[in-house]
RNA sequence: GACCCCGUCGUCUAGCCUGGUCUAGGACAAGAGCUUUUCAAGCUCUCGACACGGGUUCAAAUCCCGUCGGGGUCACCA
């Protein structure tokens, strides 16, 4: 039986490499059919805070990675003396202490030799041994150190495959060594490349940002970012790049991952966003909008036209970046003052438009019933009739009834907001009195 | 600095293990165009890489060595 461990700390937000880590032990173990175990690495009790656990979950559960077990290391202290005392008994550590500190550390002491890990990314990594510090196993607070937390538990939890970050590759001889001190035996380790930022480097905030909740608070699909993060040091082949994750679990293959380190490219994962959100179900992104426009004041919680919503956001679905521009782009159909932008107040409503406005909306009121193909109809009728380029009208409509100079197109945007709206809003541009 | 890892278009990658089909394929970005009602999407095209040097070989992106470059780790943090 295949287990498999993501252990975060929680000492900050799930980032990006983490939610890659994660994933990528998610997949190899939904492949194999084995369980996936979540471990909280908490033995730092100043830096750790639940709200970090709470975050975590949170971003692993909306990434879709469900775990089958879950461990804390804070409460499995007596576990790691325990073992810290045979390896004392056995004359394998000895005890220090320190000035100034209470307790007495213990500390692992390092025989010289070659170690040699059998990576499943990597191939065969060689250390000397008489290179590396005898190790603390327990601090003199009494709280053990990460590396031998580390081991006791992956042997404990019967860890079969260690899937972790390349950061760790320097820790395995050191951990290889207390695997063999205590007489466990060795998991399978993979080393995953690491993802830096834009600018070389760790991902850090500095160069974006790195919490997997930013990303969703941003309006990016989990679906999405768990897809681009995928093809981040792996490829499903054949030049797929959108890729279920159900089928991804049937192509992946931990040995087939990259050894180079893979750069975040913000660009791609919203091209990919944009791919996800155009296929997405309207009523799901709306459930999610709800919540964004109801903070926003645009619509009020009890009482809005939730079929209307839906075809609002089918309007705007195949022209989002992430969800979050809708609330922006669509915001004219949910004010009653229009914010009309002064550049395109300047370049398409400078000229009197009052007779072809008024045209238009009497044209309006002439129309059979009130549908896109007839609002189409009816204007083009009237361009016609005024000798005019459709686009010379056009854009100023635009302008006039959504404050923008991009958006859907026109006559779906005037059926969208109404008969009522529209001729209000054009209303507004004719000017009193006579031309002359 | 020491140790370790890595090195194909600006970015993500295919190819590398099992040399020849690679005048190196795809995607994002960028640029041009089509469409046209703007933007987005879509379609078409363009730009653009085997880090360098030496081997091995009839033949190297692919195998070997060196150089250079990038990254990681060197805590009583995790």
């Amino acid at each position: 039986m295949v287990r498999v461990r993501f252990a975060p700390s929680p000492t900050g937000n799930l980032h990006i490499g983490g939610a890659r880590t994660a994933l990528f032990n998610w997949l190899y173990v939904r492949a194999k059919g084995g369980k996936f175990i979540l471990r909280i690495e908490d033995t730092d009790k100043l830096r750790s805070a639940p709200e970090f656990v709470d975050e975590i979950l949170n971003s692993l559960t909306w990434l879709g990675f469900s775990w089958d077990e879950i461990y804390y290391q804070s409460k499995r202290f007596d576990l790691y003396h325990e073992y810290a005392q045979k390896l004392l008994k056995e004359g394998k550590a000895y005890t220090q202490k320190l000035e100034g500190k209470l307790g007495e550390a213990i500390i692992y002491k390092v025989t010289p030799g070659t170690i040699i890990i059998d990576d499943l990314i990597r191939g065969k990594i060689q250390f000397d041994t008489s290179l590396i510090k005898d190790q603390v196993l327990i601090k003199s607070d009494g709280t053990p150190t990460y590396n031998f937390a580390c081991v006791v538990d992956d042997a404990d939890m019967q860890i079969t495959h260690v899937i972790r970050g390349d950061d760790h590759i320097s820790n395995t001889p050191k951990q290889v060594l207390l695997y063999e001190a205590l007489g466990f035996k060795l998991p399978q380790f993979a080393h995953l490349p690491l993802i830096m930022g834009m600018e070389g480097g760790r991902l850090s905030k500095r160069t974006g940002a790195t919490a997997i909740s930013d990303y969703r608070k941003m309006g990016y699909l989990a679906p999405a970012l768990v897809n681009y993060l995928l093809l981040l040091s792996w490829a499903p082949g054949n030049d797929v790049e959108l890729i279920d994750i159900n089928e991804a679990v049937k192509l992946f293959d931990v040995t087939q991952v990259n050894k180079t380190a893979a750069t975040f490219d913000l660009k791609k994962l919203n091209w990919m966003n944009n791919q996800y959100l155009k296929n997405a179900d309207p009523e799901k992104l709306a459930d999610t909008l709800i919540p964004m426009l109801v903070e926003k004041n645009y619509i009020h919680p009890d009482s809005f036209d939730r079929n209307y919503l839906v075809s609002l956001v089918k309007l705007f679905q195949p022209r989002l970046t992430t969800i979050a521009d809708f609330p922006d782009w669509a915001d004219f159909f949910f004010v009653q003052e229009l914010k009309i932008e002064p550049e395109a107040e300047k370049k398409f409503l400078s000229q009197d438009l009052s007779r072809e406005f008024k045209l238009f909306i009497e044209k309006l009121d002439k129309l059979g019933k009130f549908d896109i193909l007839n609002i189409e109809e009816g204007f083009r009728d009237l361009v016609k009739e005024l000798n005019l380029e459709a686009k010379t009208l056009i854009h100023p409509i635009r302008v006039a009834l959504t404050g923008k100079t991009i958006g859907p197109g026109l006559f779906e945007v005037i059926y969208c907001l109404g008969k009522e709206r529209t001729q209000a809003r054009l209303s507004r541009w004719i000017r009193g009195g006579s031309n002359a």
